[in-house]
DNA sequence: TTGCATGCTTGACTGGTATCAAGCATTTTA
DNA sequence: TAAAATGCTTGATACCAGTCAAGCATGCAA
């Protein structure tokens, strides 16, 4: 019976297991759901129960808040990363909704089970805790976006954050989910690609995307200060010194 | 020497620290350091390297993406929370600056010290996990609120989630950054006030805002759909049972 | 092949929020 | 107490992005 071989060899080569005691491990893999879900199923909804993990192995999953008029994308799992978790530990009901973006293979882990095995590994513990921050710092750059940029510095920096080869970029969702993701409409996502266009900074074939000059991009993408100023009235050579005189 | 008894009294009394094994709490109380700071001064800044997590005892701390034209208030931190956490095991500079919002008593605990707690107590790494989902929810809620819903209803949301005596609320902090962390200008919030009071709805007196009527208060607020639409085009009456079949 | 749905683009228009500017009120400083 | 800074409000205006609508291209189905 090599179903429980095959689990572990999932889970080892994931990074949320990396380091994790093998027998621990095992245990997980062990209590660990295999699912294949298949291209538009939706794999949970806003407003259910959380009794588990899920762990994307292969395929593509969109993560997005729901709402009648339109929905808010909030981002794409990719394989190796995990989502649910969030919900898991705070025993909410989940906000987003998550969907399956082509056939996917997935693992689900109950939150006994993560418990448990949170109790005998502090590395699955630092694992999970890293997973957490990475997304939730992931989230802060997306506030950052929405707030202090224009449509088309958003689309400039998201064209800029893709994997490219040479000057080619190929957009892996269709324009509809980007803008989403982006806080934009179709529309204006559209026009904002023609006015980079425009500029002679990329050019546009279907969801083929030619960045003719990468630095001028990121000029065009406004990119917001990103340390050190000291602070307005506040001037303080490094807050760590000055802030550990303990009291 | 109080100071060691009185450093373990105060974790104590924390949530982050709640249900620890107390040997390992009595290592962290050892190994934090107290620290008081006054109105304005600044934690810390956006781009320094995080070497550790701080926890408010006492004052106000806000968080913020600093930002040359204007800053984007992410949230206002108070007594027994957490902050600096995310980045800590990431090891990336911080993204948003912490700025004392009136005199305050933290403490600094250096991330080794975390991390071997960590591996000693999982209790403490449950407590860690929920206290980043918490604000990952956070923040995945302000994201909703900022892409679905107009200025006054994004008001009303806020004066509804305050704490409040009878009718009244009393605003906390200036008007300037309860309209950056609503994501608006200070005369887009002034004026979103103006028309809830217009509407009867409420009426402002400085600081102190009466709510007339909760109830339509709240349909001003127009909350977004919160669960169990059956999804377009994939129904499904419950989507654990359905994707329970493993592969 | 035709028909129909879906995805994307483009145009005209609207509207909500930001910006700029002035003025008042309150608090802080001298 | 006067002077200055800060916080808040209000008005006039601008502009960015959303909405509505039409049209085209592509892909899928009959």
């Amino acid at each position: 019976m090599g179903k429980l071989q095959e689990a572990e060899e999932l889970l080892s080569h994931l990074t949320l297991f990396e380091g994790m005691r093998p027998d621990v491990r095992g245990e997980l893999a062990q209590a660990s759901v295999r699912l294949r879900v298949q291209k538009n199923d939706m794999i949970l909804h806003r407003g259910e129960q959380a009794r588990g993990l899920y762990v994307l192995v292969i395929g593509q999953v969109k993560i997005s808040i729901p709402s009648q008029q339109r929905e808010k994308v909030i981002e794409f799992i990719g394989p190796g990363q995990a989502f649910g978790q969030a919900v898991m530990f705070l025993d909410h009901p989940y906000l987003i909704n998550a969907q399956a973006l082509s056939d996917s293979l997935l693992l689900w882990i109950d939150k006994r089970d993560i418990e448990r095995a949170l109790e005998q590994d502090p590395r699955f513990a630092l694992q999970l805790l890293k997973g957490l921050s990475q997304r939730f710092e992931t989230l802060l750059l997306d506030i950052e976006e929405v707030n202090l940029k224009t449509a088309v510095e958003r689309v400039a920096g998201y064209l800029l954050s893709q994997p490219y080869e040479g000057d080619e970029t190929v957009l892996k969702f269709n324009k509809r989910m980007i803008a989403s993701k982006l806080g934009l409409t179709p529309e204006t996502f559209s026009r904002a690609l023609n006015q980079l266009t425009q500029s002679h900074l990329i050019s546009v074939h279907g969801s083929k995307v030619q960045m003719h000059e990468r630095s001028e991009l990121m000029s065009a993408q406004a990119v917001v200060q990103t340390s050190d100023q000291t602070a307005s009235g506040h001037p303080m050579a490094n807050s760590v010194d000055r802030r550990l005189h303990a009291v």
